[in-house]
DNA sequence: CGACGGTCGGACAACGTTGTCATACTCTCT
DNA sequence: AGAGAGTATGACAACGTTGTCCGACCGTCG
């Protein structure tokens, strides 16, 4: 900018001036500023003017679990949409599940001075947060609430949503339903897996340990489980699969075994519809998740004091066989 | 920091060496420091921090078509964790195919003084770009040369992968090839196009106009596209679709037809294994294509001045059929 | 006892920008 | 002609941090 000012032979306010287009600036001068800027390819620094101007720094955060996962992909671009809108950049970051890397994250985006934190949580505490929303720096969870802080939340009701599910195989006459799942360490799965047992409970059907497959981390592993699921005395006849990844797996098992067993899986993905046997979902609308997410710490950031507030959005039971597949989008 | 260093009973540049680590401070003085940090919440900021020292930002810039499409969100993935290691943060916008989009964020980025660019290119000048290379912020392109510049990038082998698709077609006795692409607008599809053109004329068969749809922008239009060039007279025996959408389109569109025709699609994709009839996919390794790119933008940060370079990754048919279906991952 | 080397702490300027205020000039109106 | 209002420009400090340099203090050795 010292160059441009003498090059342009004025002042250093004076470009500053022009390069914000402030008025009060003579047209033949601010033409010589802009000839200087042009000539010497000047770029306002944004991280000084940020600082001088005590301005926010037009950036948001977004800690999710993994970026090339679809759903947390879909959350990220909503939001960096939205965020266009307001000519803020999203700087976005993957925790992995590791809570010792989310605080991690979360610390650097704050010493950052990013305008606010959008947060899939995966850690158990996070009230080393707390600080920094009172200095200033508010914090959305979404999909999973936050531990030991008071902070708005954006969920999905994941237990009525398993719920709907089981009760869905029930009234198809299902006894034995086997319920696979990532972690109970996960807020999501223990939720899904409360509702697969609500509804079980509503039916009067006991709860049996062996239906339960805890650890079903891919699509690989839940092809074994179901496998081994199958080949056990008095197998289930229906399974409940909690997340997208698992119902792939399950899916590949039971058509290649050609298993007429029933599944309905948690987590509707783009090309369920399309799957080579038929597949209900419990699906669920993710942008909207992430559009209210965003909404709510929009509001924050522009000043919205009022008490935290906890969304929690409807799940559907998507029914679907064979020919009913319709083009997405 | 003021504050700090007054509850401390400190200096300023006590504070600041105690929260950089630096030595000569005796361990009562740091230890009363921390406290005075604890007790305040105090973060350095991390932009004042980068601007005085005159250090990078440790942040890089990625310019992608849309974030929510696995393809890129996989590049955005690999990117973010290989960044990390480097305690860089990455700083994602979506171009959507704008050339103007495009050159705001890119501009956007620059003034925030990020480390280097990563970008798919949407538009057709990046000269605007050369003298932000050369006053210091590297940048890469990937999946698509950048144009009026001199720059790094990592490729597809985009002609010899639709060539080695088309010649297999052409092996399984197909003559009439439906070709479906987006647009010829980008890099990517002109090459693919010419690739599937080289294989026909290296086979001896004349191009026909008729067959090749242009436009062809998502699922629902690759459908539509494929029933209307069945329905003609003299109809393709074989399809090429030139992305992933296209192809998710016409397998739909000729499993409800019940159709036998032969599909090759460019792009292979989490479920393709998984269609309900048999794919024949160009595959090609993603993380390997963002690999490359981000290996080649951290040596040009870490003052690589060699000569641009432009690296082209092979692709793979990946010929299945409908019991071949094997895990992802 | 004086000099010396090492350790520790602080004053000050600077990074690139902008808010504040002061100044100089130009109109217009009485 | 002089007051008053508005316009155009610049000098300077400040944002939060760190690099540079200087000085104070300590112990040790000749």
């Amino acid at each position: 900018m010292v160059d441009v000012a003498r090059l342009a032979g004025v002042s250093l306010k004076t470009v500053s001036r022009v390069v914000n287009g402030e008025p009060h600036v003579q047209r033949a001068m601010a033409d010589r500023v802009l000839a200087a800027v042009a000539e010497l390819g000047f770029q306002r620094n944004h991280m000084a003017s940020a600082l001088r101007a005590g301005r926010a720094s037009a950036t948001i955060g977004l800690i999710i679990e993994e970026l090339a996962n679809p759903f947390y992909s879909t959350i990220a671009h909503v939001t960096a949409e939205m965020a266009r809108d307001r000519d803020t950049l999203l700087l976005s970051a993957s925790s992995e599940e590791d809570p010792v890397r989310e605080e991690q994250l979360l610390r650097d985006l704050c010493s950052r001075r990013v305008d606010g934190l959008l947060v899939v949580p995966a850690g158990c505490d996070h009230s080393f947060l707390n600080s920094q929303v009172e200095m200033g720096i508010p914090v959305v969870f979404l999909d999973r609430p936050g531990t030991n802080i008071d902070a708005d939340a954006v969920l999905l009701d994941n237990r009525g949503g398993a719920r709907s599910g089981v009760r869905r195989l029930v009234a198809d006459g299902h006894r034995r339903i086997g319920v696979l799942l990532d972690s109970v360490d996960v807020h999501t799965m223990r939720e899904r897996l409360a509702g697969a047992q609500d509804a079980l409970a509503d039916a009067g059907i006991g709860y049996d340990g062996a239906l339960v497959r805890d650890g079903v981390r891919d699509p690989a592993t839940a092809a074994a489980a179901v496998a081994d699921m199958l080949t056990q005395p008095n197998p289930p006849t229906a399974f409940l699969a909690l997340n997208n990844r698992i119902t792939v797996g399950a899916v590949q098992e039971l058509w290649q075994r050609g298993s007429d067993a029933a599944l309905v899986g948690f987590d509707d993905f783009e090309l369920s519809h399309l799957m080579p046997r038929p597949l209900t979902v419990i699906g669920y609308d993710t942008r909207e998740l992430a559009r209210r997410a965003a909404q709510l710490l929009f509001a924050r950031i522009d000043g919205d004091r009022s008490r935290p507030r906890t969304v929690v959005l409807p799940t559907e039971l998507v029914e679907r066989g064979l020919t009913a597949g319709r083009l997405p989008r």
